[in-house]
RNA sequence: GUGAGAUUAGCUCAAUUGGUUAGAGCGCCAGAUUGUGGUUCUGGAGGUUGUGGGUUCGAUCCCCAUAUCUCACCCCA
C-alpha cells in the first residue's frame, strides 16, 4: 500500500522548515518587541464555540471531529433515518478543529478573564484547518500568526499593529501594500445607496470583487442580488463606485455621520505616523476594501505583496467592538492582525527571497569517519567531547568503506570530516578534512573544537 | 459545494493512427580507485503507464467511475 496524506495537507522537509522557521521567528520577534505575550489553545474546540462565528460559508468549512467510540449509540435516530446530515451532526460530533485563532482567543479571554490584566496583548502561532478545496495559496491545514490587543478602543493599537506589519516585512525583505478601511465607512456608503440592512454582507462581498472582476461585474452582482431598498440605476452606481478610490476624506464624510466617524478613525491612525516613513510598506486608504470576517466593526486592514497586488492577501486584520460578547462577556473591544505564513512562504519562495537570507539546513559541523570497531569507539568518545564544546558532531554509524562515509558527508553538506584510522589513534593526531576545499591537516583531538569554532559558519 | 485541465521510472519529460520488448536526461546502486566525497569512464537496477471497471483480436492512447495535483468559482491566510 502506498501511503498518502489528506488533500490540502503537506509534509515539510528540512529545507522548508528552515525557511518557515525563519518567518515564524521573525514574526515572533516583532510581536515580543511590542510586548505581546504568547498563548496556545487546543487544536480542537467544542463545536458550539466555533459554529455561527464565521457566517454560513464558514460553518461549512469547519472540520468536524466524530465522537469517540460508538458514535452512533447516541445518534438522533430520526435524523439518521432521514439522512439529514446537518441535523444529525450535533448528536454524533461535539468537537471541531479550530478555524482561526481569533475566536479561540475570545473564548480564552472569557475563561481566563479574572487572571488577565487588560489591555491584554497576546500573540499566537498555530495551525488552523479549513475544509476548503485546495488551490493556489490555499491549504486545508495552514498556520496563522496572530497578534491581538483586547480591552482598549484606542486607535493607537491600530497604529502599533501597522507598525509591526511594516517591521515584519522589512525584516523579511518584502515590499508590501497595506490597505486600510473602516467598516463604518462601508456601512455609511451602503446606507447612502439605500442597501437593505440585511443585505450589507452581500453588498460588501460584491464591493470586494471590484479589484478582481471590475466595476461592471460588481455592480451587476449587486443589482442581481436585489440588495437595494430603492431603484438604483446601473450606470449611476458604477459611476459612484468608480469615483470612490479618488474621493477625498471630506467627500466621504458627507455621506453620513457614521461614515464621517470611520474617516475620523482612519485619519487618527494616520496621525500617529505623521512624518514617519514606513520601512517596507505603502499604506493606502481604500474605501472599497471590504475583506474581513463578519465580526469586524471598525478598522479593517489587508496586506498584499507590492509585486502581486492582485494576488491573495498575506496578512489581514481588523477591529471588533465586542468579540467576547458572544461568550457572555460584553464590553471588551479589541483589534488584531493575522499573518498567513504559508502564503508569505510561497511569495518569498517565488521571489527568491530566502536565498538572500543565507538560510541553512541544520547539519552536523563535523563528522567522524572511521576504519573499524576500535576507531569507531574512539570517535564516539571524541564526538561527545566536541559536543560539550558546543559543536554539532556525528559519528558515521556503520563500519564501511571510507569512500562511502565521505560521500555521505559530502552529500549531506557536512563541512568537516575527521578521519580516525590506525595511524591517527597511534599518533594521537586526527586527520581533519575541510570538505569545500579538500584541504587536510593533522591536529591533536584537543585542538578540534578551537579549530572548528574559529572557522566561520 | 460547482466547473476545467492533468496524472507514464525517485525527479523532469518522450512514445507516430489503438499495434512487437514503454524510452531519454538527471538521480540511485556497483566497479574503475582495498585510507578520502564533488569531475570522468564502465556497468546495473528501477514501470501492473494513479486506482477500479468497460469497449476491442489488441489500450499509455477511446469510454465510465474514483483518488490526487493544478487552475478558476464560492469564500478566505
Amino acid at each position: 500500500m502506498i501511503p498518502s496524506i489528506p488533500r490540502g495537507t503537506r509534509d515539510f522537509s528540512p529545507a522548508e522548515i528552515s525557511c518557515r522557521n525563519f518567518i515564524i521567528s521573525t514574526v515572533a520577534d516583532v510581536f515580543r518587541l511590542s510586548g505581546y505575550q504568547p498563548i496556545e489553545t487546543p487544536a480542537m474546540e467544542n463545536t458550539e464555540t466555533l459554529t455561527g462565528k464565521y457566517g454560513e460559508e464558514g460553518d461549512r468549512l469547519i472540520f468536524r471531529v466524530l465522537n469517540s467510540g460508538d458514535f452512533l449509540k447516541d445518534a438522533d435516530r430520526e435524523k439518521l433515518n432521514a439522512a439529514d446530515a446537518a441535523a444529525l451532526l450535533p448528536s454524533i460530533s461535539g468537537k471541531a478543529l479550530r478555524y482561526d485563532l481569533t475566536v479561540p482567543f475570545a473564548r480564552y479571554v472569557v475563561m481566563h478573564r479574572n487572571d488577565i490584566t487588560f489591555p491584554f496583548r497576546r500573540y499566537q502561532m498555530q495551525p488552523v484547518w479549513r475544509a476548503d478545496r485546495p488551490q493556489k495559496g490555499r491549504y486545508r491545514e495552514f498556520w496563522q500568526c496572530d497578534a491581538d490587543i483586547i480591552g482598549t478602543s484606542s486607535l493607537l493599537s491600530e497604529a502599533e499593529l501597522i507598525g509591526m506589519v511594516d517591521d515584519v516585512f522589512s525584516r523579511l525583505g518584502m515590499e508590501v501594500v497595506i490597505k486600510i478601511n473602516n467598516r463604518k465607512i462601508l456601512s455609511g456608503i451602503a446606507a447612502s445607496l439605500g442597501v437593505k440592512e440585511k443585505s450589507f454582507t452581500a453588498f460588501v462581498t460584491a464591493l470586494d470583487k471590484i479589484e478582481k472582476t471590475g466595476y461592471e461585474n460588481a455592480v451587476k452582482e449587486m443589482i442581481e442580488r436585489n440588495i437595494f431598498s430603492r431603484p438604483v440605476k446601473e450606470n449611476e452606481l458604477t459611476e459612484f463606485l468608480r469615483e470612490m478610490p479618488q474621493r477625498s476624506p471630506d467627500k466621504i464624510r458627507e455621506l453620513s455621520p457614521e461614515a464621517a466617524k470611520g474617516v475620523e478613525e482612519i485619519e487618527t491612525i494616520y496621525s500617529f505616523f505623521e512624518g514617519d516613513k514606513m520601512k517596507s510598506s505603502t499604506v493606502l486608504r481604500d474605501y472599497t476594501l471590504a475583506r474581513g470576517l463578519d465580526y469586524y466593526t471598525g478598522t479593517i486592514i489587508e496586506v498584499k505583496p507590492a509585486a502581486h497586488t492582485s494576488g491573495s492577501s498575506i496578512c489581514g486584520g481588523g477591529r471588533y467592538d465586542d468579540l467576547t460578547g458572544i461568550f457572555g462577556v460584553p464590553g471588551l473591544p479589541g483589534v488584531g492582525i493575522s499573518f498567513g505564513i504559508d502564503r508569505i512562504y510561497d511569495v518569498m519562495k517565488e521571489m527568491n527571497l530566502f536565498e538572500r537570507k543565507g538560510l541553512q539546513v541544520p547539519v552536523s559541523r563535523l563528522m567522524f569517519a572511521h576504519f573499524g570497531e576500535a576507531e569507531r569507539k574512539y570517535a564516539f568518545r571524541l564526538s561527545s567531547e566536541i559536543r560539550g564544546a558546543g559543536i554539532s558532531a556525528e559519528v558515521y554509524p556503520d563500519i564501511c568503506k571510507i569512500k562511502k562515509q565521505m560521500e555521505y558527508a559530502g552529500k549531506k553538506g557536512i563541512p568537516f570530516v575527521a578521519v580516525i584510522g590506525e595511524d591517527e589513534m597511534k599518533s594521537g593526531m586526527i586527520t581533519l578534512r575541510e570538505m569545500s576545499t579538500g584541504e587536510q591537516c593533522k591536529l591533536p583531538p584537543g585542538d578540534l573544537s578551537v579549530k572548528l569554532k574559529g572557522e566561520k559558519h
